[in-house]
DNA sequence: CTGCTTTGTCCTGTGGAAGATGAAAGTCCA
DNA sequence: TGGACTTTCATCTTCCACAGGACAAAGCAG
């Protein structure tokens, strides 16, 4: 069973099939300009091909009942999602609904190759679940910029040793499935048009705030990657020139302000000048404080800990104000890792954006949290891959 | 003869014609996917409307030769942009060259009804000099954010009396042809995507500066107007918060820094304060002074008024930094009112955004003039115009 | 004037759209 | 409960449009 469609109008089914779940051949007709004949032939095609099947009778519609169709049960896609310091590995059906989701903590600096063997592992057990024994495709995302066609990371500041390191080939090879590869974040963009908040959006930003800051970008239904597969790096944007230095070589990046790093390390200055009791005892404790030790106190009601999430979300409201005045989109999702503190950071960025932004552009804006938290990366993935596989070849 | 074209077909062969000047139908067949009879059928359905004409014999290519064809010579399309404090008008052909072109100086906020009048006034003169005895479609592009689909201008903060004003209404009332209204800098990139520095580029930026500051979004070759019409409105992104008020409310926008008049204000200060002789003394003629004057200055050579420009340059690069991060595009394009000192601001600009973009986005970004000065806006607005009309019904 | 190349037109076969027909299922009423 | 009627679905048939090949016309080169 090839999953490659082979027409436009296959395509066109297929992605129906998919989104919509279930559906009587008529059902399909009323959502593609096709005449019944043309229709009843590619969807014969399709069913040849195994990747369509028979399902059973329609609900009656008041006269003869139509049958059903459905993308073959069978199907099974994989997504995988790299963070920063976190594995998210899930098993989807052809629908995209996720059978088994993985997820582990792993530094991503660890290399490529480590980070693979342990992917492998989390593929292993999810099939060792019974949940697949094969994949007809597989998506993953990297905390970097990728070119996209090749499917390799170019230049990713904080993934030493991927540059260049061919993550589409390596995984086709290991899988024998088709491989894309994209950044996380546009895969996060992915996720929440497929499954989440941005449903019925067609241009929409999609803030992701974990150990690093970016941005995907959806116009006209597309994720636009630049055209050196770095748009949307808005990590490095400069929201003061007299701000901390940054990894990058400038100074006041929103990264070097509202990083996992830079929280780290103001927390660490905070509880050595004795400022919060909170942070100072979890500094004793691990000998170190990282992004979730602030979060944590700031979610039990340390007020120094929820101050520099605030700063951190009046930066971040900061950037994602010029962001909105200059792409002028239909929502802006926020996203990433944060656990139990979004909505805090939420309202700092909510008050920034409307403080800063034309009233045109904000006056129906909604700003609001992803919806499907950690598996946002790991269905975009899917959805990349099943895009392409649903595709005119 | 009506304009609006039938099928795909035809619309994809009018705008061939209309890019690439007349050709033979076998060099159109070369670039359309269709057979030879299908051709031969919609170039003589194109005869037919007399959109499109015979146009001689073709050189020869070793055999028969084969007959031109061309866009009906008589074909008229009218530009109209309609700057804060000048409006061209431009008449071209169905090749969108420029027959005839007048510029004047004019305020926008003496609102609506006396600008048409004057672009009417203009318009007869083109007319009476016998560059075009009718018009088969008008684009006009206005200093603010428009409501595309209805071609009205909303909320425009430079424009006081033209909210809402039906201005595709009206000059297609006026003009008796199809007209499309859009932001002045839209319609600058598409002049430059159509006739100037960005033909081979899908996606780029233009950033117009003048009295307002803007930005043309192109994405795969389309206008990006975002959702309320408002994307690109960059001239309200801070760029430091103890900046000057704003008219917009704010503090520290980049238009209250280098917007036309934050730099008239700046130097009417420095003029009074002593430190540049040749500013003082244009203010002691005119009584004041505005960009303008700053700009002629600054080409005279004065340090001062050079400098102005410099620093507003920084403030801008910072901005098309920021953008750069976040969009990667392909191309900037910067244009705009600014008549000779278009190297010095170049510089300036180009020297904050290799400073502060991430290597990977600016690695081989162009950042050039624009190509086409003063006319850009309105062979965009002929081109904007002419998709329309060009494109299935 | 004779081959050779290119262009334009005609013709035929195929594929798809739309209407017509038959089959299956549901509804209504006796 | 059964039969007639209605509604919907699937298939069959017809017609049209397009692609691609064949052939004629026009120009070039020697």
């Amino acid at each position: 069973m090839t999953a490659r469609s082979a027409n436009v109008h296959q395509a066109r089914l297929l992605r129906l099939l998919r989104d919509l779940g279930p559906q009587s051949r008529v059902a399909l007709g009323d959502r593609v300009e096709l005449s019944r004949s043309k229709l009843a032939v590619e969807i014969d095609r399709l069913l040849e091909t195994g990747l369509v099947v028979q399902d059973g009778l329609a609900a009656s519609r008041g006269g003869r009942r139509s049958h059903n169709v459905r993308i073959a049960p069978s199907l099974r896609f994989l997504g995988v999602d790299i963070g920063a310091t976190s594995v998210d590995v899930a098993v989807t059906n052809g629908e995209l609904e996720i059978l088994g989701h993985l997820a582990e903590p792993l530094d991503v600096r660890v290399g490529p190759v480590a980070v693979f063997e342990r992917v492998l592992a989390m593929v292993a057990k999810l099939r060792d679940a019974g949940l697949a024994d094969h994949f007809d495709g597989a998506g993953i995302g990297v905390p970097g910029p990728v070119r996209f066609p090749e499917g390799v990371p170019v230049a990713p500041p904080i993934m030493p040793g991927w540059d260049g390191f061919p993550v589409r080939e390596a995984l086709s090879q290991e899988l024998g499935c088709p491989v894309l590869v994209d950044n996380d974040v546009n895969l996060m963009a992915l996720g929440e048009q497929q499954a989440g908040v941005a449903r019925s959006v067609r241009d929409f930003l999609c803030i992701k705030i974990g150990t690093g800051i970016g941005c995907g970008i959806v116009v006209s239904g597309e994720v636009h990657r630049g055209v050196t597969g770095s748009a949307g790096d808005i990590g490095h944007i400069q929201v003061d020139p007299a701000g901390p230095p940054c990894a990058c070589g400038n100074t006041g990046c929103l990264e070097a302000h509202f990083g996992g790093n830079a929280l780290a390390r103001d927390a660490v200055a905070l509880a050595e000048a004795g400022r919060s009791v909170e942070l100072a005892s979890r500094l004793e404790a691990a000998g170190r404080l990282t992004a979730e030790d602030v979060s944590a106190a700031a979610s039990a009601g340390d007020p120094v800990a929820l101050d520099l999430i605030r700063q951190g979300g009046s930066r971040t409201g900061q950037v994602i104000a010029s962001l909105v005045s200059f792409f002028n989109p239909g929502l802006v999702v926020i996203g990433g890792g944060l656990t139990g503190l979004g909505h805090t950071l939420l309202a700092s960025i909510r008050t920034q954006v409307y403080r800063q932004s034309l009233p045109l552009a904000t006056g129906n804006l909604p700003i609001v949290l992803g919806e499907l938290g950690p598996v946002a990366g790991v269905v975009g993935a899917t959805r990349l891959i099943s895009d392409h596989l649903f595709s005119p070849a």
